[in-house]
DNA sequence: TTGGGTTATGTTACCGCTAACAGCCGAAGT
DNA sequence: ACTTCGGCTGTTAGCGGTAACATAACCCAA
């Protein structure tokens, strides 16, 4: 135990100290801390006054027990370096920023198990509501979200069954929609290079979504490859040398992410490959980074600030009336770019 | 009040729901779920088994009021879309995974105004520590952190004066190593492209002991820019092109931070200018990104990694004999990558 | 003057859990 | 046989707030 750091001048604050100090119950006190009821201005004055004066903290702890409200939501997210999730954790602070609610962050880094611990430990602290990355989890994990009482958003993905409300895009559809836009731009050795972690469930689907629409034209995968770990704009590099050496006819790449497909872009122009004459190329979620490339990749927007602000309203209850149980599919707009010809 | 996503069976359990359940007091229960004292196995079983039959979940807010004891440990960052602080907060977890800690993330946007709020909101439920970016504080949160009878360190920035302890490194230092080795390796003309956010007191810091070493070398700046907001990698590019184009014989370039030379990086090499050549180019921070790039960007490794870890060993208390108040200096290293000559 | 309605404040009983201590029991020590 | 002790379990009293209700003071209409 590390002792406190300056000279601590005795125990921490209670309610009780402030209301010594200015002469009234603990009970005015705390109604004027927290603004409720009435309290004549003197009074109040003299409180915030003598709280103000002590330096006094409220102990949210006893504050949640007594009153059975807690203003957190819990937030779990796979990856903090992916991007894409700190976005929709900006939609979600923006929203809940005035309703007095708090996010609380959890990381799994894809995998269920801890997952299942995360969203355990937050549980225990009985937050007012719960906002999960994907559809896919532990069995405990779901019984744990849909006993526990408070809404649930799952969020990012629609493809699955909800425990209890969901936002998100359909990624079978997304990854569809590019390949049928790849094939009508008369693409037709088509390969992809995307991350290998089994539990981006995802971009697994896109991938679904990507076959089988290709199938229904007729066509399939002229090669893939796969990644994990690692600056995934120099893996993009490298996959994509690795494909165009292995299956050197290819005339399409179709990346599970930006960032490889940035790698692959900026590969592929100092190589001094046309693009997206010999060679097309798309990713996947439309990050900002893209802007500031030499050509604008083809891409489809994951609309994550949406998802993240369309999840908090739900927490928040702004949606009135709803019972909850809600699907909110969003629809990503793909956007072609400079690197799929027209 | 968005109601209960499934059929609320009941109300939520307690600790005497699976008391009763198994047969045993409540303390018992307890006792088991906590792994604490001394528990026959039969009874542990028993109570474990009852525990997950019902999807009991214990509620830390009780146990944490009782205890007086939270596992929280409050860590408060300007921003998560600087990729700098989602690795420092990755240092931090990993440090703390295996001391029962977790991490509770609270974001201020660059606002002391917002960082004072979150420090308040943090402390009011007590956590075991705090670890606070910078060293710049309202002097409300200082007081507030000085009171609050924790271990606080604040991290990334040595040059100031700490509440408690304090891990990061030397920014004027770093500032001032960049601007020697751009003058050793023989530039001159020297400019600054960087973000104008007025609360980065660290890229401030680093500029500030930037200009005292071309000072010392009897130079000054022949340039700056600056920017916020937008795709750093575009602002880059945009400012690069402004500066050149305002001032042709600039010969040396110091961004603030990676995203943004990299994107100056990319503009020179499209316009076929000479790097580095005609013109050097430098950042700041070490990002991974760099490492996909055609050419890899001179920078100054930050230690965000390290700082994390460092930072969440003073509060697990793995110092031992150490009563807080230590400040560690870490000292990134240059790499000069090919945008210095040599 | 009196009763009813405000407004401002205090009192009481928890919230769900754990620290601290008390008890009980069988095994071991003398 | 009588302590002594350690393993196991229960009892009691809060932790620091807040909901709900009680109370006091005051105003005004009837």
């Amino acid at each position: 135990m590390t002792k406190a750091p300056v000279v601590d001048p005795r125990r921490t604050l209670t309610l009780r100290d402030v209301s010594e100090a200015s002469g009234v119950s603990e009970m005015t006190v705390s109604r004027v801390l927290r603004n409720r009821g009435d309290v004549s201005d003197s009074t109040r004055e003299r409180v915030l006054e003598a709280a103000r004066a002590l330096g006094y903290v409220p102990n949210k702890i006893a504050g949640a027990l007594a009153s059975q409200r807690v203003n957190l939501v819990g937030v779990v997210i796979p990856s903090l370096s992916n991007m894409v999730f700190p976005e929709v954790l900006a939609g979600v602070s923006d929203t809940l920023e005035d309703t007095g609610l708090q996010p609380v962050v959890g990381v799994t880094n894809y995998s269920p198990e801890r997952e299942e611990s995360v969203i355990y430990e937050m549980l225990s602290w009985r937050p007012s509501g719960m906002i999960v990355a994907g559809l896919e989890h532990t069995d405990a994990s779901r019984a744990m979200l849909a006993q526990a009482g408070i809404p649930i958003v799952e969020i990012m993905d629609i493809d699955g069954e909800a425990v209890d409300s969901a936002v998100g895009i359909s990624h079978r559809r997304a990854g569809r929609q590019m390949a049928e836009a790849i094939i009508a731009a008369g693409y037709r050795r088509i390969a992809f290079c995307g991350t290998m972690m089994p539990y981006d469930h995802r971009a697994r689907k896109r991938l679904e979504g990507f076959e089988e629409a290709l199938a229904k034209a007729g066509l399939s995968l002229a090669d893939r490859e796969y990644y994990s770990g690692g600056s995934a704009l120099l893996k993009g590099r490298e996959m994509t040398e690795a494909v165009l050496k292995r299956t050197p006819d290819v005339d399409f790449l179709y990346y599970s992410n930006d960032m490889i497909g940035a790698g692959g872009l900026l590969w592929c122009l100092e190589k001094g490959i046309d693009v997206p004459g010999k060679i097309g190329l798309a990713g996947f979620n439309g990050v900002e980074l893209l802007d500031g490339l030499p050509r604008r990749l083809a891409t489809m927007d994951a609309c994550r600030l949406e998802i993240g602000r369309r999840a908090a309203e739900i927490i928040a209850g702004k949606h009135e009336g709803v019972i909850g149980g809600e699907v909110i599919e969003l629809t990503p707009t793909l956007q072609k770019g400079d690197t799929i010809r027209s």
